[in-house]
DNA sequence: AAAAAAATATACCGGACGGTCTATAAATTC
DNA sequence: GAATTTATAGACCGTCCGGTATATTTTTTT
């Protein structure tokens, strides 16, 4: 038969990886035995170990996929057009995805980052590289608003991308921790206010946020 | 003989705990094992379990050292009176701090609340006091300072107090992840921006921060 | 000094871990 | 349809885990 796209194997592979994301975003990656993975996605570890040299190279595939889907899932959810709308689009996004999951798990890649930063480079190196990812696409936007008068031009689009990226990884651990969308509605107010508050020319689409 | 403080067991006990603190801060909670830390400490398993009921109780004993440590170094740090200078002090006692350690192991708090906050309710019960009593702090010096006239009144100091407190958490994360204290000094600007700009009386002690 | 309590040492346990090895079963190629 | 590659299954291994049970030493009390 001619190659028509999926092979059993890769189907195989593919709900192999979906399962241990879906674990590993729970539980964190050394928590999640390969014995609970092959439990819930019924595989057997021969047929695991066939589609992936080790663990570390399951994990890797797992953020890879993560990340695929994480961006995915953002570029569907912004399509404003004016910069300052798709950054709040953006927050908005996330933190529904988190509030989704009743706030468990958290950010798969912020948990990664505290649990392998130390640990396991090529885990770092994938999670730095996200990270970047999405500082640029939130750096765009930034400069686009600045250029656009929504945003106050002072601090440098690089390092307000920084600090809301921050911030916003900080609030969903503030999440995960408390069960509470309550940081995570804070955060989307006070970077509006460090965002918007003082030095920029227009109010933009919606104006400064209330403090309700 | 009488009682003169510390007896031979407080003094194993305590070394045991101070061992597992600096092993937990740098490779977490899980992934410490029991024999590491009787081989770091020198200490025998039975010795071990003579002093503590389970590796959890263990855990909650280091959490709580660490948080001690953490706040008595803070109020060492604190000197200065005025409110607003005090939140830099802090902030930057605990930049320093990560500094200090070359960036590994990132904030304990912030590990043990990633990696424990969905399995062990205890934990992550003392590290949501732990983080509350931190806000607490800086909501103190926030309000102080908008009372003063040096920080902005129109958000809550207990949202700024949030956003800081999670901005924090989200730049050392960066920071470990990173191996760089960019993030750290990042935020302590972007945060002194938020404070400080727009509709704040007068420039306090140190003015607007620059955007080198 | 004897008795009691506190503190430390050591051997052991069942189980789970990641990983390897070999045997098949299914699909593809020739 | 035979050969060969792809895919799956399952038994096995050495190691380490947290925890227990017991023995021994040290300290304190009487």
């Amino acid at each position: 038969m001619k190659d028509t796209g999926k092979s059993k194997g890769d189907i195989t592979r593919e709900r192999i990886i979906r399962t241990a994301l879906e674990l590993v975003h729970t539980n964190g990656f050394n928590r999640t035995s390969l014995s609970a993975i092959m439990a819930a996605a019924g595989v057997q570890k021969g047929n695991l170990y066939f589609h992936f040299d080790s663990k570390e190279a399951l994990g890797l595939a797992v953020i890879e996929t993560a990340r695929d889907n994480y961006f995915t899932y953002l570029k569907r959810h912004i399509r404003h057009p004016d910069p300052l709308e798709k950054i709040k689009e953006l927050m908005d996004a996330v933190f529904t995805l988190h509030c989704r999951r009743n706030f468990v798990g958290g950010c798969i890649f912020g948990n990664i980052a505290l649990e392998m930063g130390d640990l396991n480079p090529a885990f770092a190196g994938r999670i730095i590289a996200i990270f970047q990812e999405l500082k640029q696409m939130l750096a765009e936007y930034i400069q686009a608003a600045q250029r656009n008068g929504t945003i106050r031009s002072e601090p440098t689009a690089d390092r307000l991308a920084g600090h809301v990226l921050a911030a916003m990884e900080g609030s969903i651990m503030m999440a995960k921790l408390n069960k509470s969308e309550a940081e995570l509605q804070n955060c989307l107010q006070m970077v509006q206010y460090l965002l918007t508050v003082g030095g920029c020319s227009a109010g933009g689409t919606s104006g400064r946020p209330d403090a309700s």
